[in-house]
RNA sequence: CGGAGUGUAGCGCAGUCUGGUAGCGCGCCUGGUUUGGGACCAGGAUGUCGGGGGUUCGAAUCCCUCCUCUCCGACCA
């Protein structure tokens, strides 16, 4: 391509309304523009590299058996109320109604198209397993798009849908999509592990997430230094103490603690140390029946430990979404205002943390305003019916699998791989018949991978002070050709020409910089900010002795090549 | 949704408090001089000051209203 012909929109200034750094760089080097809140248009720059990963994603699927397909991005009413979601999905669900008033969405995802098709084209067990996919548009109606094309509203996503006749057989595409993502990531070159994850709001059995590394990634995921287990911290389990609890050794005392509210300000006061602490947080419990008010329910924690919500909305008794409890109703029922609870001779239904529970002679909110108790202990001072793991692991706690320790790393989610099961070809009706002649729902599995979201990981993963580092096989260019002084100079101008056309003859994508009055400097920042991971500058000083100037993006010195070896040298640098 | 901010040229911003008819830097256009890391000189174009309504002789500026975009949002017991 040639700089003349291809718009290169870069941006010296970042614009005020990017917080994050792949944002900032890809609007700064012309990859996007944002149209509205949550929507982005891809300049020619941009698209390159987003085709760059679909055509990655692509092969892979294909490679690992899978078909492609292309279903619609508006999906009609009636489906998602045969799965039940049209009732289940809150406003992310954005609906629409057409000139005949008929209600339809915009597909956030596509479960229920996929199964439709599958439920009127196959009908024997002779038939599958079966995966579809499509790399498609999405639109989730999101309550805050931000970080650019990280969450927005409109984005791409790969999806596939598996069908099987059995639980085995599911078991065995589950992997084979593992092992296809773990390709593409390697592919593409990014940094990312495999996780154990929740399984959410989609349901399903099993499921594992895919994370590249980065420190700004919105999740936070946790690895054993002692084997291979890795898990998004809102799955890993906490492990019980196994040291028996010490025995009591003080009296419950009651203390003044005056405009101590926080834990941080509670041991200040009383000069101890937050793991000897306990918090107690009021939530709303389930309701016995309908119509109800729902009770309160405390949930008790150390105090340097955080509550971990998945874990415990999914306790019985908890409501689901968690949902603190009004301050008013703590007030009121309790007695005290939060900043001052604890669990001795609290009336309501108190789940203990593990590590909470392990504690003697603590300190806790005395359910009076301005009071704290310290010496308390369990069993003694204050019952224990019901001890859970309800907190988030933290570094250094014991690796679920027994063994080795925990560290923490951020992550950012850009595939998510499911078990199904039989949600939704249970709800639709998908069934084929099977060996001896009967009706048998089909189980399904999905797997996902944010297309976009893929792009702005690879750069919060690899960017410098000067712009974008695109891995090889992303690169929206692999090679920039500068010249200097190509209006004056016929020898570079030669040479470029000669460079440039045999770059594109060996099949290499080359950003060649043509145009006469743009100034070296220029050339150079802008190729860098675009994140072009090899480069090539033309001059009449070089060529005198036959060499051109060779750097790579992540190089900090350049150096010289022969003009006739450049290519098989371009060629080694692009391999790996 | 709640809270806080914001909106002035393509981008980054000043001007608003104290009303007098809009400016700076970058970018863009023309001509020239330059050219090994974001050039210099001279000339030039570009704004319904987010929309609507009001106050006033006069509104970017004051008042009302609607909208946009950004940030934050129970981890506290």
């Amino acid at each position: 391509m040639r700089a003349s012909r291809f718009l290169i929109a870069t941006l010296k200034e970042t614009p005020n309304d990017a917080e994050v750094i792949s944002h900032q760089l890809m609007l700064r080097a012309g990859m996007i523009r944002k149209l509205a809140s949550g929507l982005y248009t891809w300049l020619p720059l941009g698209l390159r590299v987003l085709r760059k990963v679909e055509a990655i994603v692509r092969e892979e699927m294909n490679n690992a058996g899978a078909q492609e397909m292309l279903m619609p991005v508006v999906q009609p009413a009636e489906l998602w109320e045969e799965s039940g979601r049209w009732q289940q999905y809150g406003p992310e669900l954005l609906r629409i109604t057409d000139r005949h008033d008929r209600a339809f969405c915009l597909g956030p995802t596509h479960e229920e198209v996929v199964t439709d098709m599958v439920r009127n084209e196959i009908s024997s067990y002779k038939q599958l397993p079966a995966t579809y996919y499509q790399i498609q548009t999405k639109f989730r109606d999101e309550i805050r798009p931000r970080f650019g094309v990280m969450r927005s509203r409109e984005f791409i996503m790969k999806d596939a849908y598996s069908f099987h006749a059995s639980e085995e057989c599911l078991q065995a595409t589950y992997q084979v999509m593992h092992q296809a993502y773990c390709n593409i990531f390697d592919r593409i070159g990014l940094e990312y592990r495999p996780v154990l994850a929740d399984t959410g709001s989609i349901g399903g059995a099993f499921s594992h997430e895919f994370h590249v590394l980065a420190a700004s990634g919105e999740d936070a995921i946790v690895f054993s230094d002692g084997s291979d287990y890795a898990a998004n911290i809102e799955k890993a389990e906490a492990l019980a103490p196994t040291s028996e609890r010490a025995q009591p050794s003080q009296s419950m005392t009651k203390v003044a603690t005056p405009s101590a509210h926080t834990i941080e300000e509670v041991c200040a006061q009383l000069a101890v140390t937050a793991n000897n602490t306990v918090k107690t947080l009021i939530v709303l419990g389930e309701a016995e029946e309908q119509d109800q008010t729902q009770p309160l329910v405390a949930l008790v924690i150390r105090g340097d430990h955080d509550l971990n919500e998945i874990k415990a909305e999914k306790l019985a008794g908890v409501s689901s979404p968690l949902t603190f409890a009004p301050e008013d109703r703590i007030k009121s029922e309790l007695g005290a205002g939060v900043g001052s609870l604890g669990p001795v001779n609290l009336p309501i239904l108190t789940i203990v943390d593990r590590s909470a529970a392990q504690l003697a002679d603590f300190v806790c909110g005395a359910n009076e305003d301005g009071f704290h108790l310290t010496g308390v202990n369990w069993e003694r001072d204050a019952s224990l019916s019901r001890t859970e793991d309800i907190r988030n692991v933290v570094a250094g706690d014991p690796s679920p699998d027994g063994k080795g320790s925990l560290g923490i790393k951020r992550g950012i989610e850009v595939g998510h791989i499911f078990q199904l099961g039989t949600k939704y070809s249970k709800a639709l009706n998908a069934s084929v018949l099977n060996e001896n002649g009967k009706a048998e729902v089909m189980t399904m599995g999905c797997y996902g991978i944010g297309v976009t979201r893929v792009v702005a990981a690879a750069i919060e993963q690899n960017h410098d002070d000067n712009g974008i580092i695109w891995p090889n096989a992303i690169a929206p260019f692999q090679v920039a050709i500068i010249p200097i002084n190509i209006n004056k100079s016929d020898a570079v101008r030669l040479a470029c020409e000669q460079l440039y056309a045999d770059l594109l003859n060996a099949g290499i994508d080359v950003l060649f910089m043509d145009e006469d009055k743009a100034r070296l400097g220029v050339m150079l920042a802008n190729t860098e900010l675009m994140g072009i991971p090899h480069r090539i500058v033309v001059g009449d000083r070089g060529l005198e002795n036959g060499e051109v100037e060779y750097k790579g993006r992540r190089d900090s010195e350049s150096r010289q090549l022969p003009l006739a070896g450049a290519i098989t040298h371009l060629q080694g640098a692009l391999a790996h």
